[in-house]
DNA sequence: ATAAACCTTAGAGTACACACCAAGGTCAAG
DNA sequence: CTTGACCTTGGTGTGTACTCTAAGGTTTAT
């Protein structure tokens, strides 16, 4: 698949794409006779995998390090992947967490609101809410 | 509390005090008479949430979208209101989903792993994921 | 065989989120 | 009453992640 269709596919521009190829996040699986482009399968997956990465907040640095994880086996001790997957889990772990706050947050405002027609400060719930501590805490 | 302290307690620099200020994310409670910013209880909390929502991967901008919606409600119907709010809840319910997906993909990596001293690639689990899809499923 | 629609590299430009600097005013301590 | 640590505005510089342009080569359809 030559890099336009691919674009496509995927919802990003041909400009994107090249970007990740020059910062080692994303290598076409070989060349067309006429030095084109050509996207497999595999790149695909990795491809999808990076737009869900940086989708929930990582940047292409930490990107790319959990890219690592797989090409680090060949020089690396089990140990030091071991580590390094764990690391990136608990990171994970802890945006969940502050996720879910913020969720809780926004789900009593929403909850507690009626909903109606009439101008919102005139909302039982949302008047009471003089300050952000409701999404604060 | 002026702005250096403000700063220190927060863990952030006055730069990017002012810059928020600038860009209406946070306004000093009040000025001194020297024209100082003096920060209150109101505007810790604030700058904590924006900390916070910045973390989780929300841009400057997006954050200003949620603060808007305590600003909002002295001119637009609780419907309005309600509205937005649950917009952004359900986008940060969908952020979750994500973060889990990887979370437990992480954890089968990191659990399945003998964690040895041995190169990795001698690892039999990892020695099996010859591509990410353990990630990107 | 030629126009339109693709592709190539290299390099410059842009938006966001700060970070740093200059020139000068303010304030508490010695 | 001055030194040093704070503060002010305004402007410039930096890193990230693209985005666009220029100048040209390739492929497909008519």
């Amino acid at each position: 698949m030559k890099i336009g269709e691919f674009a496509n596919q995927l919802g990003v521009s041909t400009d994107t794409l090249r970007y990740y190829e020059k910062h080692n996040l994303l290598t076409p699986s070989s060349r067309t006779g006429a030095g084109y482009r050509d996207y497999g399968e595999a790149a695909l997956k990795q491809m999808k995998f990076i737009l869900r990465a940086k989708n929930v907040g990582f940047s292409l640095a930490e990107i790319k390090e959990l890219l690592q994880i797989k090409f680090k086996k060949h020089q690396h001790s089990c140990h030091e992947v071991k580590n390094l997957t764990i690391q990136k889990r608990d990171l994970v772990a802890e945006r969940i967490a502050e996720l879910t706050r913020f969720h809780q947050s926004l789900s009593v405002l929403a909850d507690k609101c009626c909903g109606g027609q009439e101008p919102a400060d005139n909302c039982s719930i949302l008047t009471t809410l003089e300050d952000i501590d409701g999404l604060t805490q």
